[in-house]
DNA sequence: AGATAAATTTAGCCGTATCTAAAATACGTT
DNA sequence: AACGTATTTTAGATACGGCTAAATTTATCT
């Protein structure tokens, strides 16, 4: 079985996964960013993470890390565990969307295999979280959903809003009180050109 | 405000209140029975403990330790989290009382101020937690009970159950199995006089 | 290519909280 | 009051995961 891994070990992968979603690698500087701690510090980490065995990531100089398939697990574990959490807050204690992620960034390294359970079966299996996240499943494989990001949607395109991926609460707020939360339909109107700014219509508004 | 207090040193005071509730003094070697350490790791925090600023505990060489004032809040804080949780765990999440109390001993070092408010609103503000110990409130006041231990109760003499302060999953699940829980009316049928060997008649059995 | 800038790694350090082994102190018994 | 035992403290080491400063590698720009 897997050993168990520290709290900032499982906060490495976490992010090592979320920098390579999209199929690249993760830099020593984008960790240290992410995580708030020094660049020294990271290849550090990453040099460990490299020689464990099982090894968590893959790793040469210079070249970025990307995790191996232990790290994967291990990460998607974290992940499942932190969108439970966020989306029981919700669910059952009041909380709003912009409050979750700070809380189930610590309670996520807290919660036993026990308690995972007795959540995922409160909420009845849920499939994404608050942010329209995907909840891996016990098993830890990931619910497969058709989606496409704003910024590639064309001018004048519809569609539902599946994803608002944000971690800062301000910025959740003022998305929340412009309608703008999963499940909402929205258009797109018009996107300049070089700053990237968009308008969109937002159903009922 | 108190500054936030390091996990380990959270679980030192919270051992601390719980060996000096008697009014004694707590002492290196029980310290290191119940945290499950060595003496010698015991002392240096003892004396960290005793100098800070403000100081968490009293203490002086070979005497054993009490809480400070400041340290005693800081336990009482740490309680309160501790027993709102198996509290909550019971009432909200289908555990049973002889599994609440490890998930507790993780979960009050990553609750916030927030979801402690959260719990103890949903909980409808409770005063014991699943064993009968009592909660203390958001100002750290804990609501004073008539008790009496079952040791000190008189051959022949009745009473309800009030506390039943057991850890050990396996020794609450065999009085959980005898009716022997908080709320349970009892009679003291007799008691051996060395061993201290009990005999109670528990209503309804 | 060569120079400079940016990113990364190495080296050495620090604080926390643990440990073991050895020294010091306190205590119970005669 | 003194001996032997038990308890406690000191001293020195270890693991972890940060840090800074300096060195090195990679990238960029004329």
């Amino acid at each position: 079985m897997s050993k168990k891994l520290s709290h900032n070990i499982q906060d490495y992968l976490k992010r090592i996964y979320e920098l390579t979603l999209q199929g690249g690698k993760a830099t020593t500087s984008q960790l240290a960013e992410v995580l708030e701690i020094s660049p020294a510090s990271v290849t550090n980490m990453l040099q460990k993470l490299s020689t464990t065995e099982p090894p968590y990531v893959t790793y040469q100089k210079h070249q970025g890390v990307r995790l191996t398939e232990a790290g994967r697990m291990a990460a998607l574990k974290i992940l499942r565990r932190h969108r439970l959490i966020e989306a029981f807050l919700v669910a059952e204690l009041g909380y709003s969307w912009d409050e979750v992620h700070d809380e189930a960034e610590v309670l996520e390294h807290a919660m036993s295999a026990r308690l995972e359970t007795r959540i995922d079966a409160v909420l009845k299996h849920p499939k994404f979280d608050p942010h329209g996240d995907p909840i891996p499943d016990e098993d830890l494989t990931l619910p497969d959903i058709k989606q496409i990001a704003l910024s590639d949607l064309s001018v004048g395109a519809q569609g539902a809003i599946l994803r608002v991926p944000h971690e800062d609460p301000e910025v959740l707020r003022y998305l929340g009180k412009s309608g703008l939360q999963p499940g909402a339909l929205i258009t797109l109107l018009s996107r300049t050109p070089y700053d990237q700014t968009m308008r969109v219509q937002i159903e009922g508004n």
